[in-house]
DNA sequence: TTTAGCACTCGAATTGTTTGAGTGCTAACA
DNA sequence: TGTTAGCACTCAAACAATTCGAGTGCTAAA
């Protein structure tokens, strides 16, 4: 267990290098008015706090720098409390104040607000539709050939593609078949919905409308498409400010995670239980990210966590800074949100 | 005017600089195969050459690299021939050949493809809907307080938003508005439903519709949001591989306007005349992009422009080859999009 | 247990040197 | 008159040598 003493000298290291990104040295951290110490004294504290794995030299004769298990228990227990300013608190307000008109818009803002407040980068995953059932079908005839198909889900979201219309179909059979998916399948749930049409819905049909069959397997394919929720990004350039990332090489890695979006999606994905979580460095399994730290937290309708948000940056990160932040957000947006669904 | 001696080593000398990204020197060229003179003569024309501003040293004693000027002409007049291989064609051929669901996907995967085969950014305009009218017209209420307004338009677009029903309003009513509108505005191009919705529709409504006025002003207000035409990215990570700008201090500002859309998106919009256009370093009047190129090319539906297909790089870049790879994909392209227009 | 002192280490910055690719100019040549 | 060989000169880049300073570990005294 560490001392007290120990553990003092282990988070003025951390603050200051996170600050400063120049390794600590002994003289420095003596002249800290928190500490009362020679820096002898530290030396030898120093030389066991590393020996126990929290801090790391560069090389042989520098200063000190937090290992990622220095990391790891200053996330859990040496966070020094942190309060938003009045004003940071204002911005995050006036983003959610807005009325909402598309959900797209809300997420983007999040990720905007994110970033700008921590300068860091920053990713907010849209919510999760799987839960949002069937309100109303539609069928927009353009011509003889085409048609777009509209679903809307009791969530107001409004999903559409362009399918073909088989030519032994004309305006009434379409019109008629509409009715019948409104009629039957109203409240369904979309990953059900699939299956609904397959089984229920086509029995009807077969009484009521010739060739329906070609038709449906159409609908049933384009409808059964998953939308994938949406990332949205902010501050990707913020990664370039980080001097740890003033190379090139170490920056095209995560350039190229970000650009592709698939594997922070799932990451984030996976985020489902509520709070906040913090992965230092190797604790990230995607390659090329052994430099980052990536905190995400969730938010939530009512008591459903239905999204994540995430920062991503060093290591080295301003972690009290950013999980403060981070927190107020969620539940701003949390709570937009809710009034926002209960009003369904 | 130039010799054809000047114009010959001038050519080699971009050529060259092109694919090494050295300055080029009168010893090297010497050398080549295509020119037959001793390096003192080739000195002789290069000092020439660069007394008429076409090729620049870097510093005193170095190689020549080519000037703006010299790029210029060089694009104009002396791009060698370029034909693409069999697997290049086949490639672009196949982004084209599938049935188009989605207008954004196949504008994400002409991007896709542009800076696949080129190594370098590149940068796809949505067809512009200005012209497109509206088709049908939807209200789907999700219940007492809010409802989905939905346009659809001839060319199988989709819009919607949210808007609020007032109090005053019952289903009855809304279901009367919306067939008013749709037989009233089937066909108007978007820009017109503003004043048409203001004008013409509200008459019908005061007769048959009570308090059917601040629906109306909400509904105006929420359709009127021009929809500006999606930006799509596609290799921005290739910025980066590019030696001139292995400094981030020179890729900082770049990725800026990249990550803001908007400068980019102007830029793009901008360009409506037919055909490929290249802007050449200061040629460009964005702040940031003083060492890149900007090489466009429009995509059409029959004879008319509908957007623009783009690649960003350094000025140092394979201009004949992106020209011919964008000529092509905007063809086919174009192809593509004529013969779905053409079906509606 | 703490601290002062000292020898030692190493990165970063500075300086000097060498090397090679390039130039311009001049004089000889075809 | 146009072309070329030769030569002196320039400069960036690579490398080595040196210095400087911030830091360490260890020891002995307080």
């Amino acid at each position: 267990m560490l001392t007290d003493r120990q553990l003092l000298i282990l988070q003025v290291i951390i603050d200051d290098f996170i600050r400063s990104g120049q390794p600590v040295g002994s003289r420095t951290l003596s002249k800290k008015h928190q500490i009362a110490f020679s820096s002898a004294t530290i030396r030898n504290e120093m030389a066991d706090l590393e020996e126990l794995g929290y801090i790391e030299k560069t090389h042989i004769s520098s200063g000190r720098v937090p290992s990622e298990k220095g990391y790891r228990y200053y996330v859990d227990h040496l966070l020094p409390p942190q309060r938003l300013t009045r004003a940071d608190i204002q911005k995050i307000r006036s983003v959610f104040a807005e009325r909402i008109y598309e959900l797209e818009k809300l997420m983007q803002k999040s990720a905007q607000i994110l970033s700008e407040l921590t300068n860091y980068t920053s990713i907010a995953l849209g919510p999760a539709f799987k839960e949002s059932k069937l309100k109303r079908m539609q069928i927009v005839p353009l011509n003889e050939q085409t048609a777009v198909a509209i679903v809307v889900t009791d969530t107001g979201h409004v999903e559409n593609r362009v399918v073909t219309i088989p030519p032994s179909m004309d305006a009434g059979d379409l019109e008629k078949m509409v009715n019948i998916f409104n009629e039957r399948l109203n409240g369904v749930p979309l990953i059900d919905l699939k299956e609904k049409m397959e089984t229920e819905v086509a029995d009807v049909l077969r009484r009521h409308i010739r060739n329906y069959d070609s038709m449906l397997n159409t609908l049933i394919e384009t409808i059964d498409v998953p939308e994938e929720e949406k990332v949205f990004f902010a501050g990707k350039a913020n990664m370039l400010n980080q001097p740890e990332f003033s190379d090139i090489q170490k920056v095209r890695p995560l350039l190229n995670i970000i650009e592709q979006e698939k594997d922070i999606y799932r990451l984030l994905r996976k985020q489902t239980q509520k709070g906040v979580r913090v992965s230092i460095g190797h604790e990230n399994e995607l390659r090329g990210m052994e430099n980052c730290s990536l905190i995400t937290a969730t938010y939530s309708v009512g008591d459903e966590p239905l999204g994540a948000i995430a920062i991503l940056g060093p290591t080295r990160m301003e972690y009290s800074r950013v999980i403060t932040v981070l927190n107020r957000v969620a539940s701003d947006l949390s709570a937009a949100l809710t009034k926002w669904y209960q009003s369904q």
